[in-house]
DNA sequence: CAGTGAGCGAGCTTCCGCTTGACTT
């Protein structure tokens, strides 16, 4: 049973109103009050149940248990007809949330409901946090127990904290789900708001999201920043100093870092498009500044210190220390696995998944640090057996986080129980990813309880003056490392294509003394070119992901899948790459809803909700400014007011063309080059000559490796298919294509003579083309298809009356036959080769029918009893767009989970009043309206903007910018 | 991105977060 509920009512209290805490311990019959304790995780369950004991029964809700319907399918019959059901939010009521059971969690809530009738009280025990105030409230509002309730939290899974959990239980923080129904509404509007959108200007089944969004926009920006970043050269001079023979090393390694009074430009002074920062330019101000050396100046100085007397004139010595890191919580778990393991934030995942279910380590989808006094002991006890004494940290190490958005109702992720299983110790029982995932936590969790690392950094400079007068000076650092502390238990792994230098890394200088003298062994001048920001991995991702505060723990992998499963992201070895539909759908919402977009967005929403938490704001009013807006509070969507107007007018306001069209550079002729998101992908073009040029982008093109080189090379490949061979008639090449219509063949006709002395060209012949058959397909299509397709239209002979001839051809809508303008449907396409000049006759003989199959009328795939509502008899047929039910009036498409066979009565009716209810005018009218709105949503769809059709229905506006674009393309 | 003649039941796609099995190949 879906049980809805449209807004909260007061029985949103728990206890029943009882005020006794704690609670008694025996009922008025002397036995033992009996307690039903609901937490989230089976797992969890079962790990608590024996500290409870007995009079306790500990189930698990397996997460949310409602939530909005998903779509119109899973709207109870009572509200479908709503204007809001849609959204599943009532947005002009209070934005009442439509509350369903989800469908995969009746057998749950069922199962709870068993286990509450024994029980003299509930104890919901669901995490302490936002979702899981939410999820507690969920279960009172379904469940409605007649006992009383109360909320239990518990921060640690200790027996202590279980059983001090059980005795202190609190009353439910109405404020606090009313924080998460807000974030939960308000994701439903983004999501379900700004995606139609994408439907109609981009492509259909896109989607947008708060958290999506933003993260696809990280991705796509990092690829334009890509796109626009210029290589820049610098060069310096790399060293070997000899320090003389006594000398341990003997000899080391130097760089050049300064030239009179300029400072040597390195890597640092380049900006992300590899130009040289404003503050590094000689006109900053910055003293001297910096100097860029090319290479014949880093040469020319090179040889002018051959030779050349050289001393050290500063000695500093640092200490280096380095903390532990803090233990693994879901984000960093899924970096570090991603950069030791090379796993997939998927992967990691389920393996940890494993490993938390058969109680190897903590809940694995956690944002907090934090270590339980049992674990720190326990890690402390086993860093001490491993390393010694000397390796453990004087005092116990908490590591406290203050990050974004942190609900910490979890610990950290860490090896489980009182007292840790080596990895040795578990060797037998647990192998491949899940062994090396554990070993991950396992050290990560020791180390951070181990002593810091200590050494010593040391800064040398030496000074020199060339034979040409510059007096220059070289800079030379060392690490070394007295005491590795945690380092000997787990080293960070640094990212891909970081310069970053692993924390364990040392490099040795010899002893020197300040006025020392040295000699250049070595003297080589050394080019360096800046590299382009590098591309995110999944780790890299989910670090700016939480950075930002956009996801959560329990969601990093899945948004990843999303936004790679919706085609935004594609992965290249590890690198995640945009497609050009993600710059269409970024390029689309930047413009247009750049405030959803933002990446501090997700930031601000939270410090919002912190004020509903908190009660000092109100779901309602927050929500109506989000949504219908408010002119002088709230957010920078509210002031643009708010998002139902913004979707309104961008539905009008955005040319589907424009935002389709990337511009990538201008060639050599200074023509745009614009890459074109199209219905059958992407495809580049420019206007050569008032024509428009076009060439086919391959799949897997980056596109920050779509250079102008490699895009003249495009457009100079001739659009040509893959060759099925020759046409043994007329020796013309056949081959397969892609087109707008989908898949066709044609023949490649040889460039005609132009005869001498002719002014124009002849005009081009047309080639002959046939679109391939159904059962027909590119990869497998053969000549002999090709040519049997070539060979139509088939003259079927001359109809004996008229004269006229009948032609069988494949067309738009199928195979048809022709006779003047008059046209019958074939009933297969192998027809249009053999059907015989009897049988077309005999076609024609048949008036022109709707609907009609071979012929004859089609029968009704089940017959139905009458319409209780209009007494006429119903039956479900089958048609286009798959079985239907008619009273021969109305008509309605069976849904998603209606069937044929179980179709009932009730429900045929049910979907006929719904039909009737959608479109309520008579015939002639609902064509028309039809008709025009169908012409509407053409005139913006991106589809029919490319196809000529739409020039004459699409807006005005639309018109103009294309008007005004044409003399630019 | 090829160009080829109808008339007609569309309905669905999509969000973020919280949790695991029950399905089939």
């Amino acid at each position: 049973m879906a049980a809805a509920t449209a807004g909260k009512t007061g029985s949103a209290r728990t206890s029943g109103g009882s005020t006794r805490t704690p609670t008694s311990t025996a009922t008025a019959s002397g036995r033992p009050v009996r307690r039903l304790v609901i937490v989230e995780s089976p797992s969890k369950a079962r790990k608590i149940q024996p500290y409870l004991g007995d009079d306790y029964v500990v189930e698990s809700s397996v997460g949310h248990i409602r939530d909005l319907p998903r779509g119109a399918a899973d709207v109870p019959a009572k509200y479908k007809g709503e204007s809001w059901a849609r959204l599943g939010v009532d947005v002009d009521n209070q934005f009442s949330p439509l509350y369903i059971v989800t469908p995969e969690k009746k057998s749950t809530v069922s199962d709870l409901r068993e286990a509450l009738k024994s029980v003299d009280e509930l104890l919901l025990a669901t995490d302490p946090d936002r979702e899981g105030e939410a999820i507690a409230w969920h279960l009172l509002e379904t469940l409605k127990p007649k006992v009383p309730v109360r909320r239990m939290v518990f921060h640690e899974i200790t027996e202590s904290a279980i059983r001090a959990a059980a005795e202190n239980t609190r009353e439910l923080d109405q404020n606090l789900v009313d924080a998460q129904e807000t974030r939960r509404i308000l994701d439903r509007l983004y999501g379900y708001e700004v995606s139609p959108v994408l439907w109609k200007k981009v492509m259909p089944k896109l989607s947008a999201g708060r958290v999506q969004s933003v993260t696809t926009r990280l991705v796509v920006q990092r690829e334009r920043d890509r796109i626009a970043f210029r290589s820049a050269e610098y060069w310096d001079i790399a060293a070997t100093l000899d320090a003389g023979a006594e000398a341990t090393p003997r000899t080391f390694g130097a760089r050049l870092v300064q030239v009179d009074d300029a400072r040597v430009a390195t890597g640092r002074d380049f900006d992300s498009l590899g130009q040289l920062k404003k503050a590094s330019r000689p006109s900053s101000g910055d003293g001297a500044g910096v100097v860029v050396l090319n290479e014949a100046e880093a040469r020319r100085l090179a040889d002018g210190l051959q030779g050349r007397d050289l001393a050290v004139t500063s000695v500093e010595s640092k200490p280096y220390t380095r903390k532990p890191y803090p233990p693994f919580m879901t984000s960093t778990l899924q970096q570090e696995a991603g950069r030791k393991l090379r796993f997939s934030s998927e992967r990691t995942m389920r393996s940890a998944q494993r490993l938390y279910e058969n109680g190897y380590i903590t809940y694995m989808r956690t944002d907090s640090t934090t270590l339980s006094d049992s674990a720190i002991q326990a890690a402390r006890a086993q860093a001490r057996e491993l390393y010694g004494d000397a390796f453990v940290a004087d005092k116990p190490r908490q590591y406290t986080r203050k990050v974004k958005n942190a609900q910490e109702a979890h610990e950290a992720i860490r090896p489980a129980g009182e007292s840790f299983r080596t990895p040795g110790d578990i060797a037998r029982e647990v192998d491949g990813d899940d062994f090396r995932l554990y070993e991950l936590v396992w050290q990560r969790t020791i180390a951070s309880q181990m002593n810091d690392a200590r050494g010593t950094t040391v800064s040398v400079r030496i000074g020199g003056t060339a034979a040409t007068g510059e007096s220059v000076v070289f800079a030379s650092s060392g690490r070394t490392i007295t005491f590795p502390g945690f380092l000997k238990a787990y080293v960070e792994t640094v990212d891909d294509g970081s310069s970053a230098q692993a924390d364990d890394a040392e490099s040795r200088l010899p002893e020197l003394t300040e006025g020392q003298a040295l000699t250049a062994a070595e003297l080589n001048p050394d080019g360096h070119s800046t590299s382009p920001p590098s591309r995110f991995t999944e780790p890299a991702l989910i670090k700016v992901m939480e950075e930002l505060g956009i996801g959560r723990p329990s969601t990093y992998a899945s948004t990843i899948k999303t936004i790679l499963d919706r085609g935004y992201v594609w992965k290249k070895g590890s690198a995640l790459v945009p497609s050009w539909v993600a710059f269409s759908v970024v390029g689309l919402m930047e413009a247009h809803f750049g405030q959803l977009v933002d990446y501090d967005f997700t930031a601000e929403m939270e410090d919002d909700l912190d004020s509903i938490a908190s009660g000092d704001d109100s779901r309602v009013h927050w929500l109506n400014g989000f949504y219908f807006g408010a002119e002088n509070r709230g957010s920078e969507i509210a002031k643009a007011g708010g998002l139902k107007k913004l979707v309104g007018a961008n539905l009008e306001e955005i040319d589907a063309r424009t935002i389709n069209s990337i511009t990538m550079f201008t060639d050599a002729q200074d023509r745009d080059v614009v890459v074109r998101v199209g219905r059958y992908g992407p495809y580049l073009e420019r206007i050569v000559d008032g024509e428009s040029q076009r060439a086919n982008l391959p799949d897997e093109l980056p596109p920050d490796e779509l250079t102008e080189e490699i895009a003249e090379k495009l457009f100079s490949v001739p659009q040509e298919g893959r060759k099925l061979g020759t046409d043994p008639e007329t020796g013309h090449e056949v081959v397969v294509k892609e087109g707008r219509f989908g898949p066709y063949v044609t023949e490649l006709l040889p460039e005609p003579e132009v005869p001498e002395g002719a002014k124009k060209k002849p005009a081009k012949p047309k080639p002959r083309t046939g679109s391939l058959l159904k059962s027909m397909s590119v990869e497998t299509v053969t000549l002999a298809d090709a040519l049997k397709l070539l060979s139509l239209p088939r003259v079927v002979g001359k109809d004996p009356e008229s004269g006229d001839e009948i032609t069988a051809q494949n067309g738009r809508y199928g195979p048809y036959l022709k006779k003047g303008t008059d046209s019958r449907s074939l009933a297969d396409e192998e027809q249009l080769f053999t059907v015989t000049l009897e049988e077309a006759l005999e076609l024609y003989k048949q008036p022109k029918q709707r609907g009609r199959g071979r012929g004859a009328a089609q029968p009704p795939l089940r017959e139905l009893g009458e319409d209780p509502s209009t007494s006429k008899k119903m039956v479900i047929k089958d048609g286009r767009f798959g079985p239907y039910v008619t009273d021969g009036e109305t008509n309605a498409s069976l849904r998603k989970g209606d069937s044929v066979e179980e179709l009932t009565d009730e429900r045929a009716s049910e979907l006929l009043a719904e039909r009737r209810a959608k479109a309520p005018a008579k015939k002639t009218t609902t064509t028309t309206r039809r008709t025009a709105a169908a012409s509407k949503s053409g005139g913006t769809s991106a589809r029919s903007s490319t196809a000529k059709k739409t020039g004459t229905s699409t807006t005005k506006k639309t018109t103009t910018s294309r008007a005004r674009k044409t003399p630019t393309n």
